[in-house]
DNA sequence: CGGAGCGGTTACCATCCGGTAACAGTGTCT
DNA sequence: AGACACTGTTACCGGATGGTAACCGCTCCG
């Protein structure tokens, strides 16, 4: 079937593959068969590239948890004020998600089960999201509650981003994102 | 062990106990013994009363998404004007979240993993809740573009709660509304 | 008393699936 | 040519778990 590979592309084709394999049918719904038939190749040369399906699942969490939060913070790194953070930042966010829908779905579609481990993953991955959103939230009120409103920005992306994957069609992460940070900077000012 | 109980209310029980295993584990975390042995009988009583493990879990999601949705429809129908039902529409599910952890866990906690049919019973959750959303955003956009904003303000309810019932602490619904719903009035306005 | 109905248990099957040992094909360097 | 390294395959094991058949025993009624 597939051509023999050298280990690092294979292994990088590997990733490619069960990315979209775990996204559709989550940690539990994908067996490591599947994953093995999908990359053309049978099921031990996954092991001898990753340790076991957890392995696996959690290199794949951080990858694209990784290339969320680099690209947001690039993108807010050259803001200068609070208003052009949120909007760089959700457009970022809305690009990441346009280009990688199986990416979003792996992170935040559900399959990420309830297992403690994948779940901090995540769980870190929004809490940093929101931690660089914290700063643009009014001063004066307590910590908690920052964080809170923070992590109800965060839900703002999540929240909109879900539909549009969802609905499976491409949509324009440019024009999503100004929407979604006119409203998301109304309410800030607002506080 | 437990006592012998009429059909109904074991089956009150199980739904209970269920609930509880379920939004710890998630639906392959938890098996049909686990959740007999917390609920003080064996794993046949279950099957008297569920078809089958995804019998169980279906009907908990319905009941859980049910609450949830009547609680929130029964405060707005009180509203008078856009602010005050945003207001007390988050009102009415922060109190919905405080009160019900694991049902938040449960239908928003990750653990309906990507099977299809509990991933669109949760969707429709969502939708609907969004539905009810959509009359608060200026009529003057394009209906998908209103749809999509009023998936991101429910996302703000989500992701704010799903901080909250990470931590584990109590908190008071009232007091994270009253700060979440000023932020998406004031969004909303200015849309 | 005795039997019918019902709630509950023991013991079991069948299947799926993560993981592994042993082996086989292919290219390269001497 | 032949030895070695590396990639890939076949065939298998063992544990977990959804689901079921057959049986037990209480309680209430005639």
């Amino acid at each position: 079937m597939s051509q023999r590979l050298p280990a690092t592309a294979r292994r990088e084709q590997i990733l490619a593959v069960a990315l979209n394999v775990f996204a559709d049918a989550g940690f539990h719904g994908a067996s490591m068969n599947d994953i093995a038939v999908a990359a053309g190749v049978t099921k031990p040369v996954l092991y001898q590239h990753f340790d076991s399906k957890r392995d696996l699942y959690k290199a794949l969490l951080d990858d694209v948890g990784n290339r969320l939060l680099e690209q947001t913070a690039k993108a807010t790194a050259e803001a200068t004020d609070g208003k052009s953070t949120t909007e760089l930042g959700f457009r970022a966010y809305f690009r990441w998600v346009a280009e990688d829908h199986a990416g979003f779905r792996l992170l935040f579609g559900g399959g990420t089960s309830t297992d403690d481990e994948f779940a901090s993953a995540v769980a870190a991955i929004t809490a940093q999201a929101a931690a660089a959103t914290v700063p643009l939230i009014d001063v004066d009120r307590p910590e908690s509650s920052r964080r809170t409103l923070a992590h109800a920005l965060v839900g703002m992306a999540e929240g909109a981003s879900r539909r549009l994957v969802e609905l499976g069609d491409d949509f324009d992460p440019d024009e999503i994102a100004e929407e979604v940070s006119t409203l998301a900077w109304a309410g800030l000012r607002a506080l």
